[in-house]
DNA sequence: CGAACATATTTGCCTTGACAAATATATTTT
DNA sequence: AAAATATATTTGTCAAGGCAAATATGTTCG
């Protein structure tokens, strides 16, 4: 019995964290539509890896985000044409770039930042402050596990 | 500071879901490679749908999950191609299908069973029965706060 | 009954992202 | 310094999945 539901528990785990990365997208991308934005959950991530961090390259920017150097260049021109980021060439090294936000840019994600936080309050709203450190832990040290399975 | 840390770990939880997911999906279909079967992860969760549930329609599938129904042809029309399902007439309705497993798709199961618990219990191997239990309860919490958002 | 509406599946179109090849520039080796 | 190697970015190609329209069938209401 005690055997049946750790398995069962174990077994939906892919699905469950797909099921809730869906939604908290889901929800991310209508809290933004809100405001009369038109933006995917990948191009508000590369906002807020900017306007977190500040100016960085396209590569270590992909990294971050844990997105393809293709898809980036892809999503770059995209936000680059909207007048929310700039191309800057590096000043060492001329085969990278240094990808900063504009004052466009920096203006949405004050719009943007309200749009995060209220989702994530909502979605962890029936966790504690305690509950939510655990979750947290526990899910970097699956992934820890994941990452180094020998 | 307790208030910084608890911003930061609110505001990572989208990316930090996505990863681990990622991962765990990775590893899935590097376990399932290593037998020397070619099945993405989509078609793993549909073949353990029916080998756990039997057989269902396309649209019940789909949902389950949580894949749209376009898509699910696809996939149908791939594992049906190579022998793993079969799609029978719905008795009473004849707009629905009733997708079953064939022996062959029975005794794929019987492989990718094994590749799903050692996956899975690499991932967890890090918590004990206590943590993952309170892991599987929070993202339920989670997504249950995420679907009924008011 | 017949019209309106709902549901199951399929198909077409489009966007996204992974992977690999191409290009340009840096770094290391010989 | 030339050659080999490594890194940053871009581009081409492809498969997957979302959405909407098409088709077929079922259900409900007047």
């Amino acid at each position: 019995m005690n055997n049946a539901a750790a398995t069962d528990s174990r077994e939906s785990l892919g699905i469950l964290l797909g099921l809730v990365r869906t939604e908290l997208v889901r929800a991310m991308e209508a809290e933004i539509a809100t405001k009369g934005l038109d933006l995917r959950f990948t191009q508000f991530l590369i906002l807020k890896r900017l306007a977190k961090l500040g100016p960085m390259g396209a590569t270590e920017l992909a990294r971050s985000v844990e997105l393809d150097g293709g898809a980036m260049t892809r999503q770059l021109d995209q936000l680059e044409s909207r007048g929310y980021l700039r191309r800057c060439p590096h000043e060492q090294d001329r085969r990278a770039l240094r990808i900063e936000l504009t004052a466009e840019g920096n203006a949405l994600w004050q719009q943007l930042t309200d749009c995060n936080g209220r989702v994530l309050k909502a979605a962890q709203r029936s966790l504690n402050a305690s509950e939510r450190r655990h979750l947290h832990d526990y899910l970097e040290r699956v992934l820890h596990a994941l990452r180094n399975k020998d």
